[in-house]
Parts: C-alpha cells; sequence; structure tokens
DNA sequence: GCGACAG
DNA sequence: ATCTTGTCGC
C-alpha cells in the first residue's frame, strides 16, 4: 500500500477535510520564489452534468506575453465528494490532478476559478492546488465566499482590500470598466500584490483572466463530447 | 438558533 | 456548477 502524502488525499468525509486543511494550511508560502519569471502561465477548471457523476477538468497554458495557448490537457474523474462552500477544492482538485498530470508544458503560475487565503480557514483550491502541484499559484473567483471590501472605483485597475475577521484576505479587482470585480488572493508561493498585477496583466480586455476563459471552453468542449476525447492534448 | 455560503 | 429566453445597455 503506497503512503498518501496528506496534501494528495481525497477519500475524507467533510469534517476531516476541515481538519485536513487545518494541518495543510501550516504548510502554504505566501511569498513568491525570489526572481520569479512569469513566462507562461496556466488556467485550471472543471465542468460537470447535473445528472451524471462524471466531471471533466482541464488545464490551459498561455505564453505570459502573448496570452496565447501553448499546451492544454484534460480529464474525465468520476465525482466523490460534494459540493460543500469552504470545501471546493476537494471536488475539483482530483479531476485538475489528473489533467496536471496530463500536462506536458509546466507553468510558471497556475490561477485557479475560486479563492486562495480569502477563505475561512485561509485555505481556498488555489492554496491547496499551490500545494499539491508546488507550483507558485493565485485565486480568481467571480464571487466571494468570506470577507467584505469597501468602495472601489469604476476604472479598470481599481482596486478595494478584502478584509474577513481583521485581516486582509485578498483583493476586489476592476479588471475592466464598469463591471464587478474579481476577487483575487494568493494561493501558494505568491503574495497579494503579485497576484493582483498578475490578474490584472491576464484580463486586458474581459473581465475573467484569458488563462480562466480558455480553461472553461475546454473543460466544456469535453463535457459536451461526452468524455470520448479526454485524453487529447 | 438564524443567515451566509467559491464552484 | 448546471438548468434556460429573452432582454437591456454600451
Amino acid at each position: 500500500m503506497e503512503l498518501q502524502p496528506e496534501v494528495g488525499r481525497w477519500d475524507v468525509t467533510p469534517t476531516e477535510a476541515v481538519a485536513l486543511q487545518r494541518r495543510l494550511v501550516e504548510q502554504v508560502v505566501l511569498r513568491p520564489p525570489p526572481g520569479l519569471k512569469v513566462e507562461r502561465v496556466a488556467g485550471a477548471d472543471i465542468s460537470t452534468e447535473k445528472g451524471r457523476d462524471t466531471g471533466f477538468g482541464g488545464l490551459v497554458v498561455l505564453d505570459a506575453a502573448t496570452l496565447v495557448p501553448v499546451a492544454q490537457a484534460g480529464a474525465a474523474v468520476t465525482l466523490t465528494f460534494p459540493y460543500v462552500p469552504g470545501l471546493l477544492s476537494f471536488r475539483e482538485l482530483p479531476i485538475v490532478a489528473e489533467a496536471w498530470k496530463r500536462l506536458t508544458v509546466r507553468p510558471d503560475v497556475v490561477i485557479f476559478d475560486g479563492q486562495g487565503t480569502a477563505h475561512p480557514r485561509r485555505m481556498g483550491i488555489a492554496c491547496h492546488g499551490g500545494l499539491l502541484f508546488g507550483v507558485p499559484s493565485i485565486g480568481c473567483a467571480k464571487s466571494l465566499l468570506v470577507g467584505t471590501y469597501g468602495k472601489l472605483a469604476d476604472a479598470r485597475g481599481a482596486t478595494a482590500p478584502i478584509t474577513h475577521k481583521g485581516e486582509v484576505v485578498g483583493m476586489a479587482v476592476r479588471t475592466r470598466k464598469g463591471v464587478q470585480p474579481v476577487y483575487v488572493s494568493p494561493g501558494h508561493l505568491m503574495d497579494l500584490p503579485t497576484a493582483v498585477e498578475l490578474v490584472l496583466k491576464v484580463s486586458p480586455k474581459y473581465r475573467e483572466p484569458e488563462t480562466t476563459r480558455h480553461a472553461h471552453r475546454l473543460v466544456n468542449a469535453l463535457r459536451r463530447a461526452g468524455g470520448e476525447a479526454a485524453e487529447l492534448e
């Protein structure tokens, strides 16, 4: 029998998952590696269907300078954990991890569709994923899980700190004028300023990062295809 | 006890 | 997240 590292344990109950997060959070590093150069950025996402128990996940790697896709990988995995606010990683990461194994091009940073430290236990999917893959990561969500923020200007680039229980856990970032902001927080091997800077860089035209948009399109295509071609690169 | 609640 | 049509605004 293989001894599974705790960061890769999915056979847990919701109660055990919470306890596991409290241990894993101690391993998260909220500081980018010295001299980090971001040449390739990846987006991760999954897609599910109401009737089925199969989840489709994928990753798309973009050239950071041009935002053009340079590699991608997908996977179809049976869902084993329900959606529980605060425990999203236990539902989605098993699927993204399978796609990660099939990804031949390694990105310098991975942007997840969800929270990083802006989480009740500071252990959102971006933190968990960054630890699992051993790569710098960022959480960029479309809505808040916890925390509040004040007024922010309507111009693109405007920001407002997200606070929770007395600490800054993330930043509301307006990536497009007159549109609802996205919520950015560091995952692993990352800090808030760097995360905000990168998200703005990869979101030049639309509300969500190009990484997320590409990943979303990929997983939806896989789901509609029924999973027959989930191994495609 | 009541309300909130990433995707 | 997914289920779904049209509609308001730049």
